[in-house]
DNA sequence: ACTACCATACTTGTATGGTAGTATGGAACA
DNA sequence: TGTTCCATACTACCATACAAGTATGGTAGT
């Protein structure tokens, strides 16, 4: 008899974080901002616990740094960890996109073709936030197919580090046309089991997509650490 | 005048964090044990609040799953999850080994016959528990020299749930010859700047290292999900 | 003018009591 | 015998109070 949905009333804990998570990687909060258990929780309307315990998961992703007794900061972005994240990202999805050439579900590969038709009409719309949706879903269904999907979980929490921002989201935003075309390309390397041609498309898809961050540093260089 | 090392002295939720993990890891505390945040702070000598927050991280990490208002447990091993953890491995050491071939520091390199020699000596002290820590420290040395420390890092969270017990590890022990001979052609490889052997030797080490699960999953059944 | 000190107002860390949801065992009933 | 209901004893969640370390600005002494 429950077809109502129970009301979302996530925990305050998970709403807390949840809020802080995207507000810090919208760069809302920028790197080095002075986050405070106190005010936080005044701002929520909670108390100091859950507050604390978002401060937890949130350091423990690397998100901000407890200084005990000092105060809590929105971490600096390490250059060396986004590439390193860049890393793991191209190496992990080169080796699923060849995977997905020996053996990938039929209907799995339909859902491929609808995302690519559904990317077609979100590029014709110019709506570039459908864009990005379907970018991520359109990658999620290939670790789906190879049933890779702890991976791609692993992947995500990588990705918090990648784009930490919509910054460099925006570089990317332009070529929308260019990714798409790779998209059809990983799409039909599939369907023909060629794992050659998935692996290079794919691997240039990944450095394509990953924008020089020595220009970010010039611009924002108290961002970095 | 600080030449007198602080004492450790770490928080207390760093401390019951820490030896949480610990047991958990080394099945003293097995999958589908109860927590109870009353009874660790009790068996701490802590408050619960520490005690909650360790629980955090832990959920966080997998280690441990909290149902709200009903209980804390000690996480059953998820088959899935493991494979794709050795997965992440293989790929992640692989991609690594390769980048070695291309270019390592030389004095990394001597880390790593200093480190082979020291494996010589553990082994025919038999040695195990040396060996595994030099095991470690030879994958370890290898991304150190390729600059992707944040990678072994993650490798590390990986492994979590890989080797949640000494079951898996034991399985290994006996074949330190056969791990120590792979080694050796690893460095060797690296000094050759021939990535193909290393890559396969590599390949090949990594498969063999772990141990077929439906063997633990048919001994201890109530450990998986 | 400069330095050392200290009160004060922050910060995070820890302890504890109350709240609400859940499992369980026994009693009442069919 | 089998089923329903309810008191009770749990659980995690949250709020609040206190403890302890740190930064800062003012003040007294040099």
């Amino acid at each position: 008899m429950d077809q109502f949905r129970m009301p979302p009333s996530r925990s305050a804990r998970e709403t807390v974080y949840a809020q802080l998570r995207d507000r810090i990687l919208s760069l809302d909060l920028p790197p080095g901002t002075a986050l405070s258990e106190k005010e936080a929780s005044l701002s929520f309307g909670v108390s100091r616990t859950p507050v604390r315990e978002s401060f937890v998961r949130l350091a423990q992703e690397g998100l901000v740094q407890v200084l005990p007794q000092r105060g809590t900061f929105v971490s600096l972005i390490d250059s060396e960890l986004v590439e390193e994240a860049r890393f793991m990202r191209e190496q992990l999805e080169r080796a699923v996109i060849r995977l997905a050439c020996e053996s990938f579900p039929a209907e799995r590969l339909v859902a491929l073709e609808d995302n690519l038709r559904a990317q077609r009409e979100s590029m014709a719309r110019q709506d570039d936030k459908r864009m990005f949706e379907l970018d991520e879903a359109f990658h999620r269904t290939i670790f789906e197919g190879c049933r890779k999907l702890n991976t791609w979980a692993v992947l995500q929490s990588m990705n918090v580090h990648l784009n930490r921002s919509r910054l460099l989201r925006l570089v990317t935003d332009h070529a929308w046309s260019h990714l798409y075309a790779q998209h059809e390309r990983m799409a039909q390397a599939i369907r023909d089991r060629d794992a050659e041609t998935a692996d290079r498309v794919m691997k240039e898809h990944l450095t394509l997509s990953i924008t020089d961050l020595s220009m970010l540093k010039m611009k924002y260089p108290h961002y970095f650490q």
